[in-house]
DNA sequence: CGGTATCCAAGCGGATACTG
DNA sequence: CAGTATCCGCTTGGATACCG
């Protein structure tokens, strides 16, 4: 297993929002939770491009930062359930709030990156 | 310099905006210069634990991206500055979004942590 | 089905010294 | 003052195989 050390400085907000929500599929674990698709085969059936031992990892960040709760039925086969917690459900506006300015803003932040490369490729051509 | 080697997925909206404001610092940059911080030394001087080069490699980032626009005067000795493009404007709204979540809820999340680790010690000594 | 171990590649950032 | 080159370490995540 991993271990960090690095401490982090969890001085300003920021760094506690990045935190919680910083890994690569946790915006996506957490809005696929608040929808209802709960058990660890459905989120990875959603996420094919994620492996499971990554999302086995943010889930259990998650879980250790409270964000949701964990549910182990006890039967054969395995059965997991993940629940968004109280504080997790806080985070929902946020994250719509990130996902709605990358697609407001997904075809300017497009356009612009093709000026550049057609710059580039101008002062290739020097 | 760093060469990318894994194409990004820029699928949803979520992948532009960390791909945007994903760096270390560039939510502090942005804000910073948003605050009229606009040259270099300055900014180094508000984020000491940044060093020079990281902040240039965001800092370049930030203008390829469109973010924020880049000044160069032609005198000795050198002078820079960096200003907020009306796209990068965009952005303070979500990144006060961001922090104000991280401050509101910073007490929380620092009990929940210490939960975890006390409980983690009664396990440790059993 | 759910979880973990192991190995490994890439990303990302820090430290330093150096150039204009 | 601004920027870059080089080196190097920690972190993140992907691939696979395996256990309960």
């Amino acid at each position: 297993m991993y271990e960090k050390k690095i401490p982090k400085d969890l001085g300003c907000g920021m760094s506690i929002t990045l935190e919680i929500i910083g890994g690569k599929w946790k915006p996506c674990l957490i809005d696929s939770i608040s929808k209802g698709i709960r058990r660890p085969s459905e989120l990875h059936k959603s996420h094919p491009d994620a492996s499971k031992r990554v999302l086995n990892l943010h889930l259990k960040e998650l879980t250790e930062h409270g964000v949701v709760t964990k549910i182990i039925y006890p039967v054969l086969p395995s059965k997991v359930e993940y629940f968004l917690t109280d504080f997790g459900a806080t985070l929902l506006p946020l994250i719509l709030h990130m996902e709605k300015w990358g697609s407001d803003h997904m075809a300017v932040f497009n356009e612009f990156q093709q000026k550049k490369l057609s710059l580039r490729n101008e002062e290739y051509s020097l």
